[in-house]
DNA sequence: TAGATTGTTAATCGATTAACAATC
DNA sequence: TAGATTGTTAATCGATTAACAATC
Protein backbone atom coordinates (compact mmCIF):
# COMPACT_ATOMS: atom_id res chain seq x y z
CA UNK A 1 0.00 0.00 0.00
CA UNK A 2 1.18 3.04 -1.12
CA UNK A 3 3.21 5.03 1.42
CA UNK A 4 0.57 8.35 2.26
CA UNK A 5 2.56 11.76 3.73
CA UNK A 6 1.62 14.57 6.96
CA UNK A 7 0.44 16.88 4.44
CA UNK A 8 -1.96 14.43 2.26
CA UNK A 9 -3.17 12.95 5.46
CA UNK A 10 -4.05 16.09 7.12
CA UNK A 11 -6.14 16.60 3.38
CA UNK A 12 -8.13 13.80 3.70
CA UNK A 13 -9.42 14.22 7.52
CA UNK A 14 -10.36 17.25 6.08
CA UNK A 15 -12.07 16.01 3.48
CA UNK A 16 -13.53 13.15 5.66
CA UNK A 17 -15.40 16.14 8.00
CA UNK A 18 -16.42 18.05 4.99
CA UNK A 19 -18.12 14.74 3.91
CA UNK A 20 -19.69 14.18 7.26
CA UNK A 21 -21.42 17.37 7.14
CA UNK A 22 -22.70 17.10 3.15
CA UNK A 23 -24.09 13.94 4.14
CA UNK A 24 -25.68 15.82 7.13
CA UNK A 25 -27.23 18.01 5.18
CA UNK A 26 -28.86 14.76 3.25
CA UNK A 27 -25.91 15.04 0.30
CA UNK A 28 -25.21 11.76 -1.51
CA UNK A 29 -23.01 13.17 -4.09
CA UNK A 30 -19.95 15.66 -4.62
CA UNK A 31 -17.98 16.96 -7.35
CA UNK A 32 -13.80 17.66 -6.78
CA UNK A 33 -15.28 21.35 -7.59
CA UNK A 34 -17.42 21.59 -4.81
CA UNK A 35 -15.51 19.84 -1.87
CA UNK A 36 -12.58 22.97 -3.48
CA UNK A 37 -14.94 25.32 -2.67
CA UNK A 38 -15.91 24.18 0.92
CA UNK A 39 -12.22 23.41 2.06
CA UNK A 40 -10.47 26.40 0.22
CA UNK A 41 -8.25 23.87 -1.82
CA UNK A 42 -7.88 23.30 -5.27
CA UNK A 43 -10.08 21.20 -7.45
CA UNK A 44 -7.28 19.47 -8.77
CA UNK A 45 -5.30 19.10 -5.17
CA UNK A 46 -8.10 17.04 -3.96
CA UNK A 47 -8.42 14.68 -7.52
CA UNK A 48 -5.13 13.87 -6.75
CA UNK A 49 -5.20 13.03 -3.27
CA UNK A 50 -8.36 11.00 -4.31
CA UNK A 51 -7.20 9.26 -6.88
CA UNK A 52 -3.77 8.09 -5.12
CA UNK A 53 -6.56 6.30 -2.70
CA UNK A 54 -8.22 4.26 -5.22
CA UNK A 55 -10.82 4.93 -8.31
CA UNK A 56 -13.18 5.72 -6.33
CA UNK A 57 -15.15 8.82 -8.91
CA UNK A 58 -17.09 8.72 -11.83
CA UNK A 59 -16.50 10.99 -14.60
CA UNK A 60 -19.44 13.64 -15.27
CA UNK A 61 -21.00 13.10 -11.78
CA UNK A 62 -18.15 13.05 -9.14
CA UNK A 63 -17.61 10.95 -5.95
CA UNK A 64 -20.69 9.25 -4.18
CA UNK A 65 -20.04 10.74 -0.61
CA UNK A 66 -20.30 7.32 0.91
CA UNK A 67 -17.92 5.58 -1.38
CA UNK A 68 -15.78 8.23 -0.63
CA UNK A 69 -15.63 8.44 2.68
CA UNK A 70 -15.36 5.07 3.02
CA UNK A 71 -12.03 4.72 0.84
CA UNK A 72 -10.54 7.59 2.78
CA UNK A 73 -11.62 6.06 6.08
CA UNK A 74 -9.75 3.01 5.17
CA UNK A 75 -6.75 4.69 3.91
CA UNK A 76 -6.26 7.17 7.20
CA UNK A 77 -6.97 4.45 9.95
CA UNK A 78 -6.36 1.09 7.68
CA UNK A 79 -9.82 0.20 9.36
CA UNK A 80 -8.60 -0.53 12.45
CA UNK A 81 -10.27 1.06 15.67
CA UNK A 82 -7.43 3.20 18.11
CA UNK A 83 -8.23 2.91 21.63
CA UNK A 84 -6.39 5.50 23.14
CA UNK A 85 -6.05 7.08 26.58
CA UNK A 86 -5.65 10.53 28.04
CA UNK A 87 -3.13 11.91 30.91
CA UNK A 88 -4.10 14.82 32.52
CA UNK A 89 -8.16 15.69 33.09
CA UNK A 90 -7.83 19.38 33.54
CA UNK A 91 -8.93 21.63 31.33
CA UNK A 92 -7.37 20.79 27.73
CA UNK A 93 -7.95 17.52 28.94
CA UNK A 94 -11.58 18.05 29.16
CA UNK A 95 -11.67 20.16 25.99
CA UNK A 96 -10.07 17.13 24.17
CA UNK A 97 -12.78 14.73 25.65
CA UNK A 98 -15.04 17.18 24.45
CA UNK A 99 -14.01 17.83 21.07
CA UNK A 100 -16.29 16.50 18.66
CA UNK A 101 -13.93 15.07 15.95
CA UNK A 102 -13.02 12.77 19.07
CA UNK A 103 -16.38 10.80 18.88
CA UNK A 104 -16.23 8.67 15.85
CA UNK A 105 -16.39 4.92 15.05
CA UNK A 106 -13.10 4.52 14.64
CA UNK A 107 -11.34 6.41 17.85
CA UNK A 108 -12.16 5.30 21.15
CA UNK A 109 -11.05 6.89 24.42
CA UNK A 110 -10.92 4.26 26.79
CA UNK A 111 -9.63 6.28 30.14
CA UNK A 112 -8.20 9.49 31.49
CA UNK A 113 -5.57 9.36 34.10
CA UNK A 114 -5.07 12.13 36.52
CA UNK A 115 -2.98 12.65 39.95
CA UNK A 116 -5.78 15.25 41.23
CA UNK A 117 -7.73 13.02 43.97
CA UNK A 118 -10.50 15.84 43.33
CA UNK A 119 -10.48 14.57 39.58
CA UNK A 120 -10.00 10.41 40.18
CA UNK A 121 -13.37 8.65 39.82
CA UNK A 122 -15.32 11.24 37.58
CA UNK A 123 -16.44 10.32 34.05
CA UNK A 124 -16.26 13.26 31.46
CA UNK A 125 -18.13 12.82 28.33
CA UNK A 126 -18.35 8.90 29.55
CA UNK A 127 -14.58 8.72 30.44
CA UNK A 128 -13.54 7.39 33.53
CA UNK A 129 -10.85 9.05 35.71
CA UNK A 130 -8.15 7.02 37.07
CA UNK A 131 -5.39 7.33 39.19
CA UNK A 132 -1.91 7.31 37.24
CA UNK A 133 -0.65 4.89 39.20
CA UNK A 134 -3.31 2.58 37.48
CA UNK A 135 -1.96 3.57 34.14
CA UNK A 136 0.09 0.64 33.11
CA UNK A 137 -2.38 -2.19 34.20
CA UNK A 138 -5.30 -0.20 32.28
CA UNK A 139 -3.51 0.20 29.47
CA UNK A 140 -2.48 -3.17 29.30
CA UNK A 141 -6.27 -4.34 30.08
CA UNK A 142 -8.07 -1.84 27.70
CA UNK A 143 -5.47 -2.65 24.81
CA UNK A 144 -4.66 1.26 24.18
CA UNK A 145 -2.24 2.00 21.34
CA UNK A 146 -1.45 6.05 21.61
CA UNK A 147 -1.71 8.39 24.43
CA UNK A 148 -2.80 11.91 24.62
CA UNK A 149 -0.51 14.21 27.04
CA UNK A 150 -2.83 17.16 28.49
CA UNK A 151 -0.80 17.59 31.89
CA UNK A 152 1.41 20.83 33.07
CA UNK A 153 4.53 20.96 31.22
CA UNK A 154 7.13 19.91 33.95
CA UNK A 155 5.30 16.45 33.95
CA UNK A 156 5.64 15.82 30.60
CA UNK A 157 8.53 14.25 30.47
CA UNK A 158 7.52 11.80 33.49
CA UNK A 159 3.98 10.64 31.82
CA UNK A 160 6.27 9.97 28.92
CA UNK A 161 7.91 7.52 30.63
CA UNK A 162 5.03 5.77 31.85
CA UNK A 163 3.27 5.66 28.28
CA UNK A 164 6.67 3.79 27.10
CA UNK A 165 6.14 1.56 29.69
CA UNK A 166 3.18 1.06 29.28
CA UNK A 167 3.72 -0.17 25.75
CA UNK A 168 2.03 2.66 24.13
CA UNK A 169 3.27 2.82 20.29
CA UNK A 170 2.28 6.59 19.74
CA UNK A 171 1.81 9.32 22.02
CA UNK A 172 0.37 13.50 20.91
CA UNK A 173 2.05 15.67 23.65
CA UNK A 174 -0.30 18.99 23.76
CA UNK A 175 2.69 20.36 26.15
CA UNK A 176 5.16 22.98 24.97
CA UNK A 177 7.96 20.51 25.39
CA UNK A 178 10.08 18.43 23.97
CA UNK A 179 9.74 14.55 25.51
CA UNK A 180 12.59 12.03 25.14
CA UNK A 181 11.36 8.89 23.98
CA UNK A 182 12.66 5.52 22.02
CA UNK A 183 12.59 5.62 18.19
CA UNK A 184 10.13 2.83 18.10
CA UNK A 185 7.50 5.16 19.31
CA UNK A 186 5.75 7.71 17.26
CA UNK A 187 5.43 11.27 18.82
CA UNK A 188 3.43 14.17 17.55
CA UNK A 189 3.90 17.46 19.27
CA UNK A 190 1.02 19.94 19.20
CA UNK A 191 1.93 23.22 21.19
CA UNK A 192 -1.01 25.72 20.93
CA UNK A 193 0.76 28.93 20.98
CA UNK A 194 3.47 27.64 17.83
CA UNK A 195 0.19 26.52 16.05
CA UNK A 196 -1.26 30.07 17.15
CA UNK A 197 2.04 32.94 16.32
CA UNK A 198 2.32 30.25 12.76
CA UNK A 199 -0.53 32.58 11.70
CA UNK A 200 1.32 35.83 11.78
CA UNK A 201 3.76 34.76 9.19
CA UNK A 202 0.69 35.28 6.79
CA UNK A 203 -0.50 38.15 8.17
CA UNK A 204 1.26 41.39 6.88
CA UNK B 1 12.55 42.29 4.37
CA UNK B 2 12.41 38.70 3.25
CA UNK B 3 9.30 36.58 3.22
CA UNK B 4 9.15 33.89 5.68
CA UNK B 5 6.78 30.46 4.90
CA UNK B 6 5.00 28.95 8.24
CA UNK B 7 7.48 26.25 8.04
CA UNK B 8 10.31 28.37 8.85
CA UNK B 9 8.07 30.69 11.31
CA UNK B 10 7.06 27.14 12.93
CA UNK B 11 10.22 26.30 13.65
CA UNK B 12 11.44 29.56 14.77
CA UNK B 13 9.34 29.57 17.20
CA UNK B 14 10.65 25.69 18.21
CA UNK B 15 13.42 27.23 18.36
CA UNK B 16 12.69 30.38 20.84
CA UNK B 17 10.60 27.87 22.96
CA UNK B 18 13.69 25.93 23.17
CA UNK B 19 16.23 29.00 23.74
CA UNK B 20 13.76 30.44 26.34
CA UNK B 21 14.38 26.96 27.89
CA UNK B 22 18.54 27.08 28.03
CA UNK B 23 17.87 30.96 29.41
CA UNK B 24 15.98 29.22 32.19
CA UNK B 25 18.96 26.65 32.74
CA UNK B 26 21.49 29.14 32.83
CA UNK B 27 23.14 29.09 29.18
CA UNK B 28 24.43 31.73 27.40
CA UNK B 29 25.45 30.04 24.25
CA UNK B 30 24.15 27.54 21.94
CA UNK B 31 25.40 25.47 18.81
CA UNK B 32 23.14 24.45 15.82
CA UNK B 33 24.21 20.80 16.88
CA UNK B 34 23.08 21.38 20.23
CA UNK B 35 20.01 23.22 18.78
CA UNK B 36 19.17 19.71 16.72
CA UNK B 37 19.43 17.81 20.02
CA UNK B 38 16.93 19.54 21.46
CA UNK B 39 14.47 19.67 18.40
CA UNK B 40 14.97 16.47 16.60
CA UNK B 41 16.05 18.84 13.96
CA UNK B 42 19.88 18.51 11.61
CA UNK B 43 21.91 21.47 12.52
CA UNK B 44 22.10 22.35 8.67
CA UNK B 45 18.11 22.37 9.12
CA UNK B 46 18.94 25.58 12.11
CA UNK B 47 21.72 26.78 10.67
CA UNK B 48 19.39 27.76 6.97
CA UNK B 49 17.15 28.78 8.91
CA UNK B 50 18.52 30.95 11.12
CA UNK B 51 20.64 32.75 8.35
CA UNK B 52 17.81 33.69 6.96
CA UNK B 53 17.14 35.85 9.76
CA UNK B 54 20.45 37.83 9.62
CA UNK B 55 24.20 37.25 10.62
CA UNK B 56 23.59 36.34 14.40
CA UNK B 57 26.27 33.03 14.75
CA UNK B 58 29.76 33.03 15.58
CA UNK B 59 32.17 30.45 14.08
CA UNK B 60 33.94 28.26 16.06
CA UNK B 61 31.62 29.36 18.90
CA UNK B 62 28.21 29.46 18.46
CA UNK B 63 25.26 31.67 19.23
CA UNK B 64 24.24 33.73 21.75
CA UNK B 65 21.13 32.53 23.05
CA UNK B 66 19.83 36.21 24.17
CA UNK B 67 21.17 37.37 20.51
CA UNK B 68 19.51 34.81 18.82
CA UNK B 69 16.16 35.34 21.06
CA UNK B 70 15.97 39.18 19.57
CA UNK B 71 16.72 37.81 16.09
CA UNK B 72 13.69 35.56 16.13
CA UNK B 73 11.52 37.22 17.79
CA UNK B 74 12.06 40.20 15.58
CA UNK B 75 11.43 38.35 12.61
CA UNK B 76 8.62 36.43 13.85
CA UNK B 77 6.49 39.41 15.67
CA UNK B 78 7.94 41.97 13.52
CA UNK B 79 8.41 43.27 17.13
CA UNK B 80 5.37 44.39 17.40
CA UNK B 81 3.17 43.86 20.54
CA UNK B 82 -0.22 41.72 19.48
CA UNK B 83 -3.92 42.22 21.00
CA UNK B 84 -5.67 39.11 21.08
CA UNK B 85 -9.18 38.30 22.14
CA UNK B 86 -11.09 35.11 22.99
CA UNK B 87 -14.59 34.05 21.86
CA UNK B 88 -15.77 31.08 24.21
CA UNK B 89 -14.41 30.61 27.74
CA UNK B 90 -15.06 26.96 28.15
CA UNK B 91 -12.68 23.95 28.70
CA UNK B 92 -10.95 24.87 25.41
CA UNK B 93 -10.60 28.88 25.78
CA UNK B 94 -9.84 27.99 29.47
CA UNK B 95 -7.16 25.79 28.03
CA UNK B 96 -5.93 28.55 25.86
CA UNK B 97 -5.71 31.23 28.82
CA UNK B 98 -3.61 28.99 30.37
CA UNK B 99 -1.49 27.58 27.96
CA UNK B 100 1.99 29.27 29.33
CA UNK B 101 3.03 30.06 25.54
CA UNK B 102 0.46 32.78 25.66
CA UNK B 103 1.67 34.21 28.65
CA UNK B 104 4.59 36.62 26.44
CA UNK B 105 5.54 39.94 26.42
CA UNK B 106 4.99 39.94 22.68
CA UNK B 107 1.23 38.62 23.24
CA UNK B 108 -1.51 40.21 25.17
CA UNK B 109 -4.75 38.53 25.77
CA UNK B 110 -6.85 41.17 26.77
CA UNK B 111 -10.59 40.14 26.30
CA UNK B 112 -12.76 36.96 26.57
CA UNK B 113 -16.13 36.74 25.40
CA UNK B 114 -19.18 34.24 26.39
CA UNK B 115 -22.92 33.57 26.27
CA UNK B 116 -22.72 32.02 29.13
CA UNK B 117 -24.14 34.74 32.12
CA UNK B 118 -22.47 32.34 34.84
CA UNK B 119 -19.32 33.11 32.96
CA UNK B 120 -19.60 36.76 32.60
CA UNK B 121 -17.62 38.48 34.73
CA UNK B 122 -15.47 35.69 35.93
CA UNK B 123 -11.78 36.25 35.63
CA UNK B 124 -9.57 33.24 33.70
CA UNK B 125 -5.67 33.94 34.36
CA UNK B 126 -6.08 37.96 35.03
CA UNK B 127 -8.43 38.05 31.84
CA UNK B 128 -12.04 39.39 32.24
CA UNK B 129 -14.93 37.42 30.49
CA UNK B 130 -17.18 39.71 28.95
CA UNK B 131 -20.40 39.17 26.94
CA UNK B 132 -20.82 38.84 23.14
CA UNK B 133 -22.84 41.77 22.45
CA UNK B 134 -19.85 44.15 24.19
CA UNK B 135 -17.60 42.70 21.98
CA UNK B 136 -17.10 44.75 18.98
CA UNK B 137 -17.20 47.63 21.76
CA UNK B 138 -14.38 46.11 23.24
CA UNK B 139 -12.00 45.26 20.35
CA UNK B 140 -12.11 48.59 19.13
CA UNK B 141 -11.28 49.63 22.56
CA UNK B 142 -8.41 47.45 23.33
CA UNK B 143 -7.30 47.80 19.64
CA UNK B 144 -7.57 43.92 19.62
CA UNK B 145 -5.61 42.64 16.40
CA UNK B 146 -6.44 38.72 16.63
CA UNK B 147 -9.52 36.80 17.25
CA UNK B 148 -9.51 33.24 18.78
CA UNK B 149 -12.90 30.72 18.51
CA UNK B 150 -13.26 28.49 20.91
CA UNK B 151 -16.67 27.82 21.26
CA UNK B 152 -19.15 25.13 19.87
CA UNK B 153 -19.41 24.09 16.01
CA UNK B 154 -22.60 25.26 15.24
CA UNK B 155 -21.62 29.09 16.75
CA UNK B 156 -18.42 29.27 15.03
CA UNK B 157 -19.56 31.49 11.86
CA UNK B 158 -21.59 33.64 14.05
CA UNK B 159 -18.90 34.34 16.16
CA UNK B 160 -16.62 34.82 12.92
CA UNK B 161 -19.14 37.33 11.97
CA UNK B 162 -18.46 39.45 14.72
CA UNK B 163 -15.30 39.52 14.40
CA UNK B 164 -14.98 40.50 10.51
CA UNK B 165 -17.22 43.40 11.83
CA UNK B 166 -14.75 44.75 14.78
CA UNK B 167 -12.48 44.45 11.92
CA UNK B 168 -9.96 42.26 13.33
CA UNK B 169 -7.31 41.22 10.79
CA UNK B 170 -7.10 37.54 11.96
CA UNK B 171 -9.04 34.64 12.94
CA UNK B 172 -7.48 31.60 14.50
CA UNK B 173 -10.20 28.70 14.88
CA UNK B 174 -9.89 25.60 17.09
CA UNK B 175 -13.70 24.54 16.03
CA UNK B 176 -13.64 21.64 13.18
CA UNK B 177 -15.69 23.73 11.21
CA UNK B 178 -14.62 25.81 7.94
CA UNK B 179 -15.51 29.52 8.04
CA UNK B 180 -16.11 32.15 5.37
CA UNK B 181 -14.53 35.73 5.96
CA UNK B 182 -13.37 38.00 3.60
CA UNK B 183 -9.85 37.48 1.92
CA UNK B 184 -8.36 40.51 3.57
CA UNK B 185 -8.71 37.80 6.87
CA UNK B 186 -6.16 36.01 7.60
CA UNK B 187 -7.58 32.39 9.31
CA UNK B 188 -5.85 29.35 10.58
CA UNK B 189 -8.11 26.31 11.06
CA UNK B 190 -6.62 24.27 14.18
CA UNK B 191 -8.87 21.05 14.36
CA UNK B 192 -7.19 19.33 16.93
CA UNK B 193 -8.54 15.43 15.92
CA UNK B 194 -7.24 15.99 12.23
CA UNK B 195 -3.50 17.21 14.18
CA UNK B 196 -4.47 14.09 16.17
CA UNK B 197 -5.45 11.61 13.70
CA UNK B 198 -2.25 12.95 11.48
CA UNK B 199 -0.11 10.70 13.95
CA UNK B 200 -0.96 7.50 12.14
CA UNK B 201 0.51 8.20 8.97
CA UNK B 202 3.62 7.92 10.74
CA UNK B 203 2.49 5.12 13.00
CA UNK B 204 2.82 2.27 10.86
C1' DT C 1 48.03 27.44 13.20
C1' DA C 2 44.46 23.86 13.40
C1' DG C 3 40.02 22.86 14.27
C1' DA C 4 35.37 23.81 14.95
C1' DT C 5 31.56 26.09 13.72
C1' DT C 6 28.76 29.34 10.89
C1' DG C 7 26.84 30.72 6.43
C1' DT C 8 26.08 30.09 1.46
C1' DT C 9 25.71 28.03 -2.96
C1' DA C 10 24.42 23.98 -5.53
C1' DA C 11 21.97 19.45 -5.77
C1' DT C 12 18.26 16.69 -4.47
C1' DC C 13 13.97 15.60 -3.16
C1' DG C 14 9.09 15.93 -2.69
C1' DA C 15 4.83 18.27 -3.19
C1' DT C 16 1.88 21.10 -5.98
C1' DT C 17 0.18 22.62 -10.31
C1' DA C 18 -0.67 22.30 -15.18
C1' DA C 19 -1.89 19.87 -19.24
C1' DC C 20 -4.38 16.48 -21.22
C1' DA C 21 -6.20 11.87 -21.92
C1' DA C 22 -9.92 8.73 -20.37
C1' DT C 23 -14.70 8.01 -19.51
C1' DC C 24 -19.49 8.20 -18.53
C1' DT D 1 -22.82 12.86 -29.53
C1' DA D 2 -21.15 16.72 -26.67
C1' DG D 3 -19.89 18.14 -22.43
C1' DA D 4 -18.48 17.59 -17.90
C1' DT D 5 -15.83 15.42 -14.78
C1' DT D 6 -12.29 12.12 -13.18
C1' DG D 7 -7.56 10.35 -13.27
C1' DT D 8 -2.73 10.45 -14.86
C1' DT D 9 1.52 12.01 -16.69
C1' DA D 10 4.67 15.83 -17.13
C1' DA D 11 6.29 20.47 -15.57
C1' DT D 12 6.99 23.60 -11.99
C1' DC D 13 7.83 25.12 -7.71
C1' DG D 14 9.59 25.22 -3.09
C1' DA D 15 11.76 23.14 0.74
C1' DT D 16 15.37 20.23 2.46
C1' DT D 17 19.88 18.35 2.24
C1' DA D 18 24.64 18.17 0.82
C1' DA D 19 28.97 20.22 -0.15
C1' DC D 20 32.06 23.53 0.82
C1' DA D 21 33.84 28.13 1.61
C1' DA D 22 34.36 31.69 5.23
C1' DT D 23 35.76 32.87 9.80
C1' DC D 24 36.98 33.11 14.50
Amino acid sequence: MKKISRQTAERALLYLRTLEGLLRDGESVVSSRQLAAMTGLTDVQIRKDVSGFGKVGRPRIGYRILDLKKTLEAFVLQDEVVHIVLFGAGNLGAAILRYPGFHQDRIKLVAAFDVDPLKVGRKIQGVRVYPVREAVRMIAKTHADVGIIAVTAEASQAVADVMVLAGLRGIVNFTPTSIRVPRRVSVRNIDLSIEFLSLFCGIR
